[in-house]
DNA sequence: AAGTCGGGGAG
DNA sequence: CTCCCAGACTT
């Protein structure tokens, strides 16, 4: 009953808007799974116009998936850098080649062939089933949830899975099988445009007569969502080594926080040393200098063959789960040792005589277990780093 | 079921 | 500040 009035409603109220043309985005009407795709990867967690240059510049790199495919992942997580949740770049990759390798470049046309590839959860087989091939599977992403927890006051805790169960059911049986594209579009835009997190619209609500949370007065809590836990806060120690025009760099390992990109070798005072984690408090009193100290001795490196060139921090850098106070520590050769050249020619310069940059690792006794390299000042554009140190970077000009 | 994974814009 | 965004994956 409240079903049908739903769906007839916010589906005529999805052909106004888009006659109107509101929201002109790229992926609007298309029918290209690689495109739609690529968008709704893109998209995930990320706001609209967050993604709209990200999408430009892929499909400028990669016309095709094939393109995409033959991609090397440095270049791949470049054209990512500064959107975050980098596995989804990595995932992307692997999904393009496993298009190309296993389906000949074209994209399953089933919601189970599609879930099947790495970065391709409930949300966006759907979406590209439904927008690509117009299949009958229903979007459920933050607006869904949000439109259909108002509209049905529904006050199971999101998320969870009960909620997930019962959301599902409901997208799909107000699901217009005649359209699934436009209607998957239609809902999506109104819990963008009118039924608002913040402000919804109400006034201007199509089904607002309808509506059991405005009826109830509820339309704010919904949905409900889960209390957050508090955030880790963590102090990280990155040393900035210049050397003629090079800098050390190092490659995160493929797990966890920025996993694949790159950094400068980062020291973090271990949780479990000292009393407790760090709190705010510790911080007031940090002395960068004997913080840049603490984080080379932390990295194995000999303090005698480096002066240090000052600290810029601390970067607050707020993620949705920790609370991150980063430092650059920034040094250059010892002019001591400068002066004294070849002496031992895997001493703190590493390689001043020649050596290639290929040769990693070896700082004055610093750990081989990471990629670490020299690298042209030149070159840090082409390599993906973090969005604390990109800003650094773009600060100091290097 | 809970934890993890980024970054930014709106209020 | 807080909230949350065209979520997915791991444990």
């Amino acid at each position: 009953m409240n079903d049908r009035v739903f769906t007839d409603r916010i589906r005529a109220w999805g052909q106004q808007i888009r006659e109107k043309n509101k929201r002109g985005l790229p992926w609007l009407g298309e029918r290209d799974p690689y495109r739609i795709w690529l968008s709704e990867t893109l998209l995930q967690q990320t706001r609209v116009e967050q993604g709209l240059p990200y999408y430009h510049a892929f499909l400028e790199a990669f016309p095709t998936v094939r393109d995409l495919a033959a991609a090397p992942e440095d270049r791949v997580l470049k054209l990512w850098e500064g959107l975050g949740y980098y596995s989804r770049a990595r995932n992307l990759l692997k999904a393009a080649q496993m298009v190309v390798r296993d389906f000949d470049g074209r994209f399953p046309e089933s919601l189970e062939g599609l879930r099947r590839l790495p970065g391709v959860g409930a949300y966006t087989a759907a979406a590209v089933a439904s927008f690509a091939f117009g299949l009958p599977h229903a979007v459920l992403d933050g607006n869904v949830y949000r439109v259909l927890a108002r509209f049905y006051d529904l006050d199971l805790e999101v998320p969870g899975t009960a909620a997930q169960k019962l959301f599902a059911h409901r997208a799909n049986a107000v699901l217009d099988r005649l359209d699934p594209a436009a209607w998957n579009q239609a809902i999506m835009d109104f819990g963008a445009l009118v039924c608002t997190p913040r402000k919804p619209d109400c006034a201007h609500c199509p089904v607002a007569d309808h509506c059991g949370a405005l009826l109830n007065g509820t339309v704010l809590e919904r949905p409900v969502k889960k209390a957050k836990k508090p955030k880790r806060l963590r102090v990280l120690h990155f040393l900035r080594l210049d050397r003629a025009g090079e800098v050390l760099v190092e490659r995160r390992d493929n797990t966890g926080i920025w996993a694949g990109l790159w950094q400068f070798p980062l020291w973090e005072a271990p949780a479990g040393e000292g009393p407790q984690a760090p709190r705010p408090d510790d911080l007031a009193g940090l002395d960068p200098k004997a913080s840049a100290q603490q984080a080379l001795h932390g990295l194995g490196i000999d303090a005698g063959h480096w002066s240090y060139r000052g600290s810029s921090g601390p970067l607050r850098h707020l993620l949705s789960h920790q609370d991150i106070r980063a430092w650059v520590h920034r040094f250059e050769p010892a002019p001591a040792l400068a002066a004294k050249g070849g002496r031992g020619r895997k001493g703190a310069l590493n390689g001043v005589g020649g050596e290639k940059s290929a040769e990693r690792g070896k700082v004055a006794g610093l750990s081989e277990t990471l990629d670490r390299q020299w690298i042209a000042h030149a070159q840090l554009r082409s390599l993906a780093f973090p969005r604390v140190l990109t800003r650094h970077l773009e600060t100091t000009d290097a």
